[in-house]
RNA sequence: GCACCGAUAGCUCAGCUGGAUAGAGUACCUGACUACGAAUCAGGGGGCCAGGGGUUCGAAUCCCUUUCGGUGCACCA
């Protein structure tokens, strides 16, 4: 049940009617119409802009459109006012029996409350974290997990075919460090005193991965050439890294469905097919860049090579898919993944990157929509750079002086609850401050808790209830009579769970989970507000004495929160809490 | 030099793709615990929406421009 939608098709038939009745032009586009909360409660339930935006296209003034309308809206018996307001609006009240029956319908589907069609079942692919599988993750790292799983769940729930996935870069010269990093692990687990000389990573985590080398293959790989070893040893690590990703992903919830490795494009024809097809379209030549503007860097020399003309979809500049000794370049592999993605079906990708990856965002748009026709919409988002500090002091990350803080330490550190909801609550595209201490306050300087307390109120009522003998049992509250609400302060309550299923569309339909986690305060907000007011007014009071249908009402109403709050932190990947004694 | 992102209350941020008098939290000032959890609530002050132009009935929101911050800029991934 959406009310919002209920009373947007509303307004629609009656313009549609208005229409047929020679009120209002018949080519009219109806696209703009909205139906939304007032932002002053004072005006009323809901309003909507229809006089104002058909004005122009009907060659009428809105207040004439917004008359005809009014009456006809104010005809149906949901509706008991529809006034013509300022420049044009059009605000209604509704029935309180009409935001009420919202109540029993939330209780009755749990955490599928809010539940939409509106993704029609679209395959969509949503890749994210994609770290080099050279080490274990970190905090950029898990924002962008956070944020991806977020919006997976989110689409999910908005009625979209969703796949988590993973694209691990395995292909290329980084791998080869790793496996030379791992060797002199292996070498020091034989007993040799090695060196890390620039080049290679001297993270620690490498040594279990040496040990195990060592276990597998005993000493003798020692003093044997690198060609004897290395490509077993980039198997090895590079498996070993994935073991740790995928554990660090689990611990802050995280788990994939597809992950995909670029080394399995090579030697499978897919890279050349993708820029078969690319070149089919006239979008492959050999050519010669031009040297970037401004600063020319030091050993630049014009070179030909095979290059990629993404100027044509949108890019700045043409983009080498080979370099100049003909192998490819990291584009190519991942123009194929993507085209692999393409040929798997999906109706919608959906990339999320780290801020410092924004240089490929045309790019990458530039080859999905050269290779599936501008068919298959690609949205890219950046994830800001997360700040870190501590005592108000920013917190510089520094792998050699052992500062540097891995999603293992944050999870450790704050948890997986903490973590996650503080980094959708904010935009993706804004930089995020993440204070150690702030986080881990659990007082009403962090929203995280004053959601969860809301929840464990809740529940403490529930418990209060049931001691007191009062069922409330799900069918017990469902069959509750909510005509003994009908208090202001409880409408208000009322009408707040109601905007959830118009919020979710809005966040699927704009990618941005961190409105859930906003929407999630301001609920809490109208509950606190109303648990609080029955301090001076006793009849707000949810259990009230040898009342027990009121009082099931009143539980009916506020477990229709819990219910909502269950199914927005579920979204969010955050562990409702029953109780925070 | 170019591209992308950001700039909204002292501070941290929302602002529902153009709507009504721009909102929360925090901090500061007042009040509310002898009944459901005070990790809460009620009230108050606090704004040139970075600056300037434009588009229109109407702009924090769209376009242009300037300033300041962040990120990235030939074969590395």
């Amino acid at each position: 049940m959406n009310l919002f939608a209920d009373i947007h098709s509303l307004v629609i038939d009656a313009l549609t009617q208005m229409q047929s009745e020679g009120t209002l032009p018949a080519d009219l586009d109806f696209a703009n119409v909205t139906v939304e909360p007032p932002r002053d409660a004072l005006h009323g339930d809901m309003a909507t802009n229809a006089a104002m935006v058909l004005a122009k296209a009907a060659r009428m003034k809105p207040r004439d459109i917004a008359d005809t309308l009014a009456i006809k809206l104010a005809a149906d018996d949901r509706i008991t006012s529809a006034d013509v307001a300022g420049p044009g609006f059009l605000n209604l009240r509704l029935a309180p029996d009409v935001w009420l029956s919202v109540i029993p319908d939330a209780i009755k589907t749990g955490n599928d409350f809010g539940r939409s069609t509106m993704g029609g079942g679209k395959k969509v692919n949503v890749e994210y974290v994609s770290a080099n599988p050279t080490g274990p993750l970190h905090v950029g790292h898990t924002r962008g997990a956070v944020f991806g799983d977020a919006l997976a769940s989110l689409l999910d729930f908005a009625g979209y075919n969703v796949t988590r996935e993973y694209y691990i870069n395995d292909g290329g010269a980084q791998v080869d460090v790793l496996a030379r990093s791992a060797y002199l692990r292996y070498l020091e687990a034989n007993g040799q005193e090695v060196q890390f000389v620039d080049g290679t990573y001297p993270g620690d985590y490498l040594v279990e991965v040496g040990e195990d080398l060592k276990a597998k293959y005993g000493d003798s790989l020692v003093g044997k050439p690198e060609s004897e070893w290395l490509a077993d040893l980039r198997e090895f690590s590079t498996a070993a890294m994935m073991d740790l990703v995928r554990k660090d992903l689990a611990s802050i919830g995280v788990k994939m469905d597809v992950f995909f490795s670029e080394k399995s494009l090579y030697g499978t024809g897919l890279i050349e097919t993708a820029l078969d097809n690319l070149d089919a379209k006239g979008l492959i030549y050999q050519g010669t860049l031009e040297p970037p503007k401004g600063k020319l860097p030091d050993d630049w020399e014009p070179r030909e090579q095979t290059l990629f003309k993404s100027t044509e979809h949108g890019d700045d500049v043409d983009r080498p898919v080979k370099k100049s000794d003909g192998a490819w370049t990291y584009f190519a592999p991942d123009i194929a993944y993507h085209y692999d993605k393409i040929e798997r079906g999906f109706d919608e990708l959906i990339d999320i990157l780290g801020a410092d990856h924004g240089g490929y965002v045309k790019r990458m748009k530039a080859a999905v929509s050269a290779l599936s026709d501008g068919k298959v919409p690609l949205d890219i988002k950046l994830t800001q750079l997360v700040r870190l500090y501590k005592n108000g002091e920013p917190f510089k990350m520094s792998k050699r002086a052992g500062t540097f803080i891995t999603l293992h330490d944050l999870v450790k550190l704050v948890g997986a609850d903490v973590t996650r909801f503080v980094m959708l609550t904010r935009k993706n595209d804004a930089p995020l401050d993440f204070d150690f201490d702030k986080v881990l306050d659990q007082s009403k300087d962090n929203p995280v808790f004053y959601v969860q307390y809301a929840y464990a109120r809740i529940n403490s009522v529930l418990r209060k209830a049931n001691e007191a003998g009062i069922d409330v049992s799900e069918t017990a509250l469902i069959a509750s009579d909510t005509s003994n609400l009908g208090h202001d302060a409880e409408l208000a309550v009322a009408r707040k769970i109601a905007e959830w299923p118009r919020l979710l569309e809005l966040a699927a339909k704009h990618n941005e989970p961190h409105r859930i986690a906003f929407y999630l305060y301001e609920l809490a907000s109208e509950f606190h507000s109303l648990w609080n007011r029955g301090k001076d007014d006793p009849d707000l009071r949810f259990l009230q004495d040898d009342k027990i249908a009121v009082s099931q009402a009143k539980i009916s109403l506020i477990r229709a929160v819990s219910v909502v709050i269950s199914a927005g932190l579920g979204i969010l990947g955050v562990t409702p809490m029953e109780e925070m004694r």
